[in-house]
DNA sequence: TCATAATATGAGCAATTGCTCGCATTAGGT
DNA sequence: ACCTAATGCGAGCAATTGCTCATATTATGA
């Protein structure tokens, strides 16, 4: 979304402890900045003083305003990664059900926070260059999630990785910004909505005939 | 996302014809604009100069440049509504599974277009105090859905549309950003994950022997 | 034909904002 | 104690941008 492909790498690497401490208020200034107000109060101006820093010394670290971003993006995306492995991991073995419900689980308190933030985010990292490079993690989740699928024999499982993906955040993003509360109630729900699409075949409900058929027990409670 | 509530009202109605060409013109561009360099190339002065027009005229018609991208959207919404509507009423009485397969064709189809346009107008959405008035066409979509999923016995009707709002909305617009080209598998898969959500009892799940049991054919027991 | 309302124009003001640069302060090693 | 590199500072420049206003042009109805 920028003809000069913005830059986008940090400047320098903070080598005293004060410094780190600059970068570490920058970033945080400016995630509290668009948790509150989007990306458009996002100015460096503003994170400088919220940061209670100049802005030289933002610049020192962060050659452009959209460097701040990538970097706050690629930190919080690193935590997601992080998050799920260590959710893989700790369920390995067990049945699909547990692990997915764990993955959902981390997908959904990573996307909770403050309404605004994950939007602004998630839009900002659409219009950056960052692109080649997160992208290289949002493929590392896919494959993780796609190897957990293939050892329990799901047909197609780098599609259904992907599919899944979007339908856990489409939902958990739905809930965040109606404002949901309940947060187990809705990794349930998004839980019907994966094993759903794992276990149903679509053939089936076109090759069967009638017309109103659809009793359950679903949405209210389980268990 | 805005301190002083932006104001959003078209300024005054075109009365003659050439005055509607203005506004259109100016409407066309910015979405153009839009889809070409996201929420960022969207300036008032960029507008006018595509539109053939000049920023006065602009002004004549929209108080503020959020009022051409309220339109914009509210134009949007209003097509997806009556789409949606329109296949609701083309499908009545029909099994579920076709309604569903309509119902979410319009969405893919609505949601193509170039990939940066919706992820833009999605997030100037939620920046936007539209909220009340466009929120209003939501909840007519979500009460639609939520007749149709009544009329079929499905239990709590409108969180369950709620969800799969968010379920093919996530899916598509996914779908849309990887740029996938085959939008018939992208509507059978969807209409997998929502069938799936609307047929499975994740107690079920939860209860059935553990192990790598995942197989076609879900455990409830459809049609 | 002509008066009035509707519409169109675009130079430019005021405000915002990304970012630089010259200089001051501090840390860390020797 | 001292020197150098690292870090910090913030006034202010240059560019962008939302929007106004004085003025010009065009349509419409009587």
């Amino acid at each position: 979304m920028a003809q000069p492909p913005t830059v986008i790498e940090p400047r320098k690497k903070p080598r005293q402890a004060r410094s780190t401490v600059t970068v570490d208020a920058v970033l945080e200034a400016a995630a509290r900045i668009l948790q509150e107000g989007g990306l458009d109060a996002l100015n460096t101006n503003e994170i400088a003083r919220r940061a209670g820093v100049s802005v030289g010394s933002l610049y020192q670290y962060f050659p452009t305003k959209e460097a701040v971003l990538a970097e706050i993006i690629r930190r919080k995306r690193l935590r997601l990664f992080n998050g799920l492995t260590a959710a893989l991991e700790e369920t390995r073995g067990r049945p699909l059900e547990i692990t997915i419900f764990r993955l959902v689980e981390v997908t959904i308190s990573h996307q909770a926070d403050k309404p605004g933030f994950a939007r602004a985010l998630e839009y900002a990292y659409s219009a950056l260059p960052l692109q080649q490079e997160t992208d290289d993690l949002k493929d590392g989740i896919v494959a993780a999630i796609s190897g957990l699928l293939e050892e329990h024999d799901v047909p197609d499982p780098r599609q259904a990785a992907r599919d899944i993906v979007a339908i856990v955040r489409g939902m958990a993003e739905a809930a965040g910004l109606r404002g949901e509360k309940d947060r187990a109630a809705l990794a349930t729900r998004i839980c019907r909505a994966v094993l759903g699409y794992l276990t149903t075949d679509v053939a089936a409900h076109s090759r069967a005939a009638p017309g109103s058929s659809h009793r359950q027990k679903p949405p209210g409670r389980n268990r």
